[in-house]
DNA sequence: AGAGAATGAAACGCATCCGTAACGATTGTT
DNA sequence: AACAATCGTTACGGATGCGTTTCATTCTCT
């Protein structure tokens, strides 16, 4: 299961996958935004603003904008904490999941042809 | 070599890569432009502003604007070709390879905790 | 109840990017 | 020589993203 891929490899697979990502441009989203809808769909939840922010080491307003225009692509939705209703709890969409299966389909395809 | 990445392996290792660079703000290139990068650096020269816009399915002031922001950084630079002086030549520079020798030491890196 | 902290959103100014449509420079053609 | 075609760039208008600052709401603690 260990892949160590070598610098060629690394290259060439971002490239084929980069391009990919380019060529159908479904939505291009920034890098901020994909490692944003990665962390909500990889790592436990709840996910609130302000935990994304620090865990990206970016600022709260970016976590807010980004969720708005992902939110317009329906690839998250914002809820209210009802415990506590200062937070906003990040939620997953099925949009969202497609997104993402699609994009590990892309890696995982280009992956064979090392 | 040929290691197909499962769905979670694919999405860790996208996860893992786009959040150092997230982390590590030493110039987050858009998509668009590392697919241009990557496909000066890795594909055979001569490259020309049509040939890329061509290879990357968009248009040409997307790849001068990219130029003009990644020549900035000196990640990559110009030249006119002599022969045909309509034709403008994109060069590599060691910043350049030193940027991609460094993401795909990055991905290798993240590679191995699959 | 009231002071203060915490949370997310909105406002502001700035920078960047995009697509389309022009434009100058250079080459090819007749 | 004159015209057309090609190449890269620039100009324009619009959209989007970012950082900082400010704001409204909600909670905590005495």
């Amino acid at each position: 299961m260990a892949v160590p891929l070598g610098t060629a490899q690394a290259l060439k697979l971002w490239h084929d996958v980069n391009l990919a990502q380019v060529h159908d441009d479904q939505a291009d989203l920034s890098i901020r935004q994909v490692s944003i809808l990665l962390t909500i769909y990889m790592e436990a939840p709840p996910h609130t603003i302000r935990d994304l922010a620090k865990k990206l080491h970016v600022s709260k307003p970016v976590i807010t904008r980004a969720l708005d225009s992902m939110g317009k692509l329906d690839l998250v939705t914002r809820r209210r904490d009802e415990t506590d209703r200062r937070n906003v709890l990040v939620q997953r969409t099925v949009k969202g999941a497609l997104y993402l299966d699609r994009l590990a389909d892309l890696i995982g395809a280009h992956s064979k042809n090392l």
